[in-house]
DNA sequence: CGCAATGTTCGAAA
DNA sequence: TTTTCGAACATTGC
């Protein structure tokens, strides 16, 4: 479930959930959450570390233990619950299961099984994988205008495409992307080296506005979001295309319209969104 | 039955 | 070489 907004608010609550606890030790379900190291070694090496902190980078949740990073990455379904007690029924969809020496317990769940984990050395999870190769994160000291404007440049894939490849900007996903295009009044499908710097600053802007106001209502909650406390997220009153199919633009009233840009589902105002074929100066 | 679903990765094609 | 495309991963629900 999670873009930024939901994989902050899953943060927060795992901070106040198990910060400070100790694992005593790991059950692991479904071998292939685990991208590294070998199950094996990822159990073990878990047991007797102290959860310092949590942070979060672009959509990857980072807890910081004793002597190691544990990178965790919710793709579509993944969740965390947390338990105070071994509950003797294990769901069908739990995959990884983190005990605690005060009894209680960390499960991750994953109806669809895609989300990953990682175990690397301590302090090294910036580092790691795709987590290096991320955008920076999506607030104004941060996401640079020159940058975001040199990288549209460079690609003519439509935009849309373009802003949920992580490397421009981390965090972004089809929820927001949506959402973010029909706020700045782009259409899905203008290629990124044809946006007008006007749009490119108005975009940039969105972006950071729209991502700001997701984790202020605690995420988006379409079907299954809940965060690690088991709340739903509150930005789904507030969405204007996203879902919206035939529904009323709110702004000038023209049906919202469905298409597929980069095999996702698109929606948008053909209104308020029109596509220029060519760039104006 | 068929398709789509808050995401990323990897191999193939351009 | 670089960029883009599209299948794959796995399951559920409409």
């Amino acid at each position: 479930m999670p873009e930024l907004p939901e994989v902050e608010t899953v943060r927060k609550g795992l901070e106040q959930l198990i910060q400070g606890k100790e694992i005593q030790s790991v059950d692991v379900f479904w071998n292939r959450i685990i991208d590294y190291p070998d199950v094996t070694v990822f159990k073990s090496s878990l047991i007797g570390q102290t959860i310092l902190e949590i942070k979060r980078r672009g959509k990857y949740l980072i807890f910081k233990l004793s002597d190691a990073d544990l990178i965790s990455h919710l793709r579509m379904e993944g969740k965390y619950e947390y338990q105070l007690t071994s509950p003797e029924k294990k769901s069908k969809h739990t995959h990884v299961v983190f005990h605690f020496t005060d009894g209680s317990q960390l499960s991750y769940h994953d109806v669809r099984k895609f989300g990953r984990m990682a175990l690397v050395p301590k302090d090294t999870a910036i580092s790691y994988k795709a987590v290096a190769l991320l955008g920076p994160e999506p607030t104004d000291s941060t996401f640079l205008l020159e940058d975001f404007e040199n990288k549209l440049a460079r690609s003519s894939r439509a935009i849309k495409t373009q802003l949920l490849d992580q490397t421009m900007v981390a965090g972004l996903g089809n929820i927001y992307a949506n959402e973010v295009l029909w706020e700045a009044k782009i259409h899905p499908e203008q290629p990124a080296n044809t946006l007008t710097k006007k749009e490119i600053i108005r975009l940039r802007k969105t972006i950071i506005a729209v991502l700001d106001r997701a984790v202020k209502a605690g995420g988006t909650t379409i079907r299954s979001y809940v965060n690690a406390l088991g709340e739903a997220g509150h930005f789904q009153v507030s969405l204007n295309a996203y879902g919206k199919t035939n529904q009323p633009c709110p702004r000038c009233l023209t049906p919202i319209v469905k298409i597929k840009v980069g095999q996702r589902g698109t929606h948008f105002c053909p209104n308020c969104q029109k596509l220029r074929r060519r760039k104006i100066k």
